[in-house]
DNA sequence: ATTCATGCAAATCGTTTGCAACCCA
DNA sequence: TGGGTTGCAAACGATTTGCATGAAT
């Protein structure tokens, strides 16, 4: 569901905003690229093919406020930048990232799976778990199969 | 059980690498420290109380090799500078944090508990997890019951 | 004596900010 | 029209690096 881009005018006018054509290529650049997780230099790369007047300084003050409107979600894969990848609408709780430490491809886990070791720290510790960024570090698939018959 | 000092030791000259009085004055003020999660920053405040010569690229040279030695783990709280706790030598697995998003204190929980999530993701993506950094935000015991009576 | 480590300052890199010109509502 | 927005360049803050000097083995 959710016309994105219809979201973004929404929330922006709410606020007294405005819905720039920048702003509207920083956000459909995302949306062309789903699945992937673009850096702001990426993002700003794309842009720049239909605006290349487009300045990066617009590109990090826009996906600041699409981050804060929770139309992207804004991730660190370790590898000095921030990562952005669209919010899916339906998700209550953040999925999980598996990073293969061998080729450094980044694949995601819907599954959440943590509510029972949520509940245990609510028991023990007496704190209420709002949200979760969870990391895995590991060797995907492929790499596995590589090393194998070498 | 370890005396840290002597695993630095050994490790360094293994790789003909040097202990100077400065490689030991930033292990010895993490250890001083040990429950805390200082910043470079901080150390190197800690360091130079007894050595006001230190200067701050020594701290993290040093800082990295105490890393890639697996004396120390770094990780990322959300402000923008990285910060450093001892690794206790007994866990196999990363123990988590739950950030409280009023105070912004920081507590540890030791349980692992995802055994059975990485199981999961084993079979279902094929994916060997061999380390993974999870962090929980939220409400810490003190903040619920402050907000509990105003 | 050799080789690695240090302190300092300059360089780097991602990100933020100040400001005059600009443009959406 | 007017206030938010832009592009540019300068500023920033954490971290890294080059280099001559200094110290550990």
């Amino acid at each position: 569901m959710a016309d994105r881009m219809e979201d973004f005018r929404n929330q922006l006018k709410e606020k007294g905003y405005k819905l720039t054509m920048q702003r509207q290529a920083v956000l459909n650049s995302i949306i062309e690229h789903e699945g992937e997780h673009l850096s702001t230099e990426e993002i700003y790369e794309l842009v720049k093919k239909n605006h290349p007047e487009i300045g990066l300084a617009t590109v990090y003050r826009t996906l600041l406020l699409l981050d804060r409107m929770e139309l992207v979600y804004k991730l660190d894969l370790d590898d000095g930048c921030s990562r952005y990848e669209l919010n899916k609408d339906n998700e209550d709780h953040r999925h999980h990232h598996l990073i293969c430490t061998e080729c450094g491809s980044v694949e995601e886990v819907q599954e959440d799976l943590l509510e029972s070791l949520e509940e245990q720290i609510l028991q023990k510790n007496g704190f209420i778990i709002k949200d979760h960024r969870v990391k895995f570090y590991g060797c995907c698939k492929k790499c596995i199969e590589l090393l194998r018959k070498p």
